[in-house]
DNA sequence: TAGCGGTTGCGCGCTTTGCGCACAAGTCGC
DNA sequence: GCGACTTGTGCGCAAAGCGCGCAACCGCTA
């Protein structure tokens, strides 16, 4: 192991993390999976993986049918305290039916966790995009609205050492790929107050995004609303939608600042 | 320990079952925990509960803000890996929008596990009536109509097992908590071949559900809509719901026979 | 039927991991 | 300043978890 540095801690809790691996491998694959495949996907030796998918199964994160192994419902409880804990669906959620509602689009509440975006709230309003997309998906910060937004009200030096881990790939002809453009883009987007977004992640999706900020005015999330550009072109967006997001902005940070610990869950 | 027996079996891996109970305890709480209130929480010494934590934060699954610990939205991943790959999302969903969009009502998709029904699809419709209740949530069958219809077409040993180890309490004045009275109502369950619940969970919420059946006829799900007695009377949900949701019944269930690895994820 | 590459389950001895005690070092309130 | 409370952490020890390696069980092919 090259991180041996960590593993060997004395605080580290080596069979927790494998463990978690494991339960983690399932996410990777489609179909069922035996001992020997989930072995290999996550590099542990075959005995080692048999006792934990037998302890996750018993624990009821697993069923298995004749030595191939499905994460059962239960698998749910694990992520879904986050979001049943956190207090956003009772206060995020009603205010985005809201905005939803008023621009019959689809908005989204997100924050960023390393390169990636991951949703935590969304009302889907026009079925037909998007569909795959729902809470805890994660999507490359770099193509999305609400990964921008973020980036360019992120703290000057820590949004530069994101940006540079990042590894831009062109996901369609219309992503920014290149470095220097990227940041002149969050330039963009910091001197605008928001961020909008034409086909960068999939052909045809357009969305524009504002960020949310903590009492302190660090930025904790990104709020945004999401259209095809058949039914609204990109720059029709901030004509069509900037206010009633800067609304619904102060409506959400208006709430979190009223559930001072609520922040705590988005950036600590 | 009490389960000794399990516990010093040569495959359990307990430090991966403590390590998740660790990670469980912050579904119990809405705030910020400590060390030593996990470790309270959870039974364990407050040395091993820090391993634990380190752990965990170290893995990104906990935040932490001066000596207190919060979930980070990285726990979602755990339970969304259920979601993204059985398949639910893409292929139940969309019926079930078609479904609520018919008869403009919500509708759900929920499976057994233990005593209790858990929602792994859903299509909220009327916004203003249990907003809390979303993918993942947990209620108890006995007082609804999702677990009525899954235990009434469940195999009868089975059920009568089940229905034994149930703690009925009665949450509404409707609520169904005489042992006999809904042993006798599971059967009218299975006579009419649908369920049919009115203000026994929450006062008010009225729903109907069906069963959905595996390839095998063995019963693996239950599908409902679910509205408010001021806007449909129970005694109209019948004539008003059932056949729509027959005919979606048959699609969920010829969508399911022809990915049967699907099966799997809901009972094994 | 016998042989063979592919599985899988599992016993066993060894080592290391993770255990909890117990002490140190802070933090608050009187 | 001195208790009563937290919290971080070093340490020695038991056992928990490790992976090797064997045996049993497939489904093929001959």
């Amino acid at each position: 192991m090259d991180d041996e540095a960590i593993e060997s801690e004395a605080w580290y809790v080596n069979s927790l993390a494998r463990g978690l691996k494991v339960l983690l491998a399932f996410s990777q694959r489609q179909e069922a999976l035996s001992t020997s495949e989930v072995a290999e996907l996550t590099g542990l030796s075959r005995a080692a993986t048999r006792r934990f998918l037998m302890t996750l199964r018993y624990l009821g994160y697993l069923r298995s049918v004749d030595n191939r192994f499905v994460l059962s419902a239960k698998a749910l409880d694990l992520g879904y305290a986050y979001l049943s804990t956190s207090g956003i669906v009772e206060l995020v959620q009603p205010i985005l039916e809201t905005l939803s509602a008023t621009c019959s689009e689809t908005s989204s509440l997100a924050i960023l966790e390393g390169e990636e975006v991951i949703y935590v709230a969304r009302t889907p309003t026009r079925r037909m995009i998007a569909l795959r997309v729902g809470i805890g998906s994660r999507i490359p910060a770099y193509a999305s609205s609400l990964g921008k937004a973020i980036l360019a009200f992120t703290e000057q030096a820590e949004a530069d050492a994101l940006i540079e881990s990042f590894e831009l790939k062109a996901l369609t002809p219309k992503t920014i790929a290149d470095p220097a453009l990227f940041r002149e883009e969050i330039r963009t987007v910091r001197a605008n107050g928001y961020a909008v977004t034409a086909s960068e992640l999939e052909v045809g999706v357009a969305s524009i995004a504002v960020p949310i900020m903590a009492s302190d005015r660090s930025v904790i999330a990104a709020l945004n609303i999401s259209t095809h550009e058949s039914i609204h072109a990109p720059q029709d967006l901030r004509d069509k939608f900037l206010e009633p997001l800067l609304n619904t902005k102060a409506d959400i940070e208006a709430a979190l600042s009223a559930v001072p610990h609520l922040t705590l869950k988005f950036r600590g």
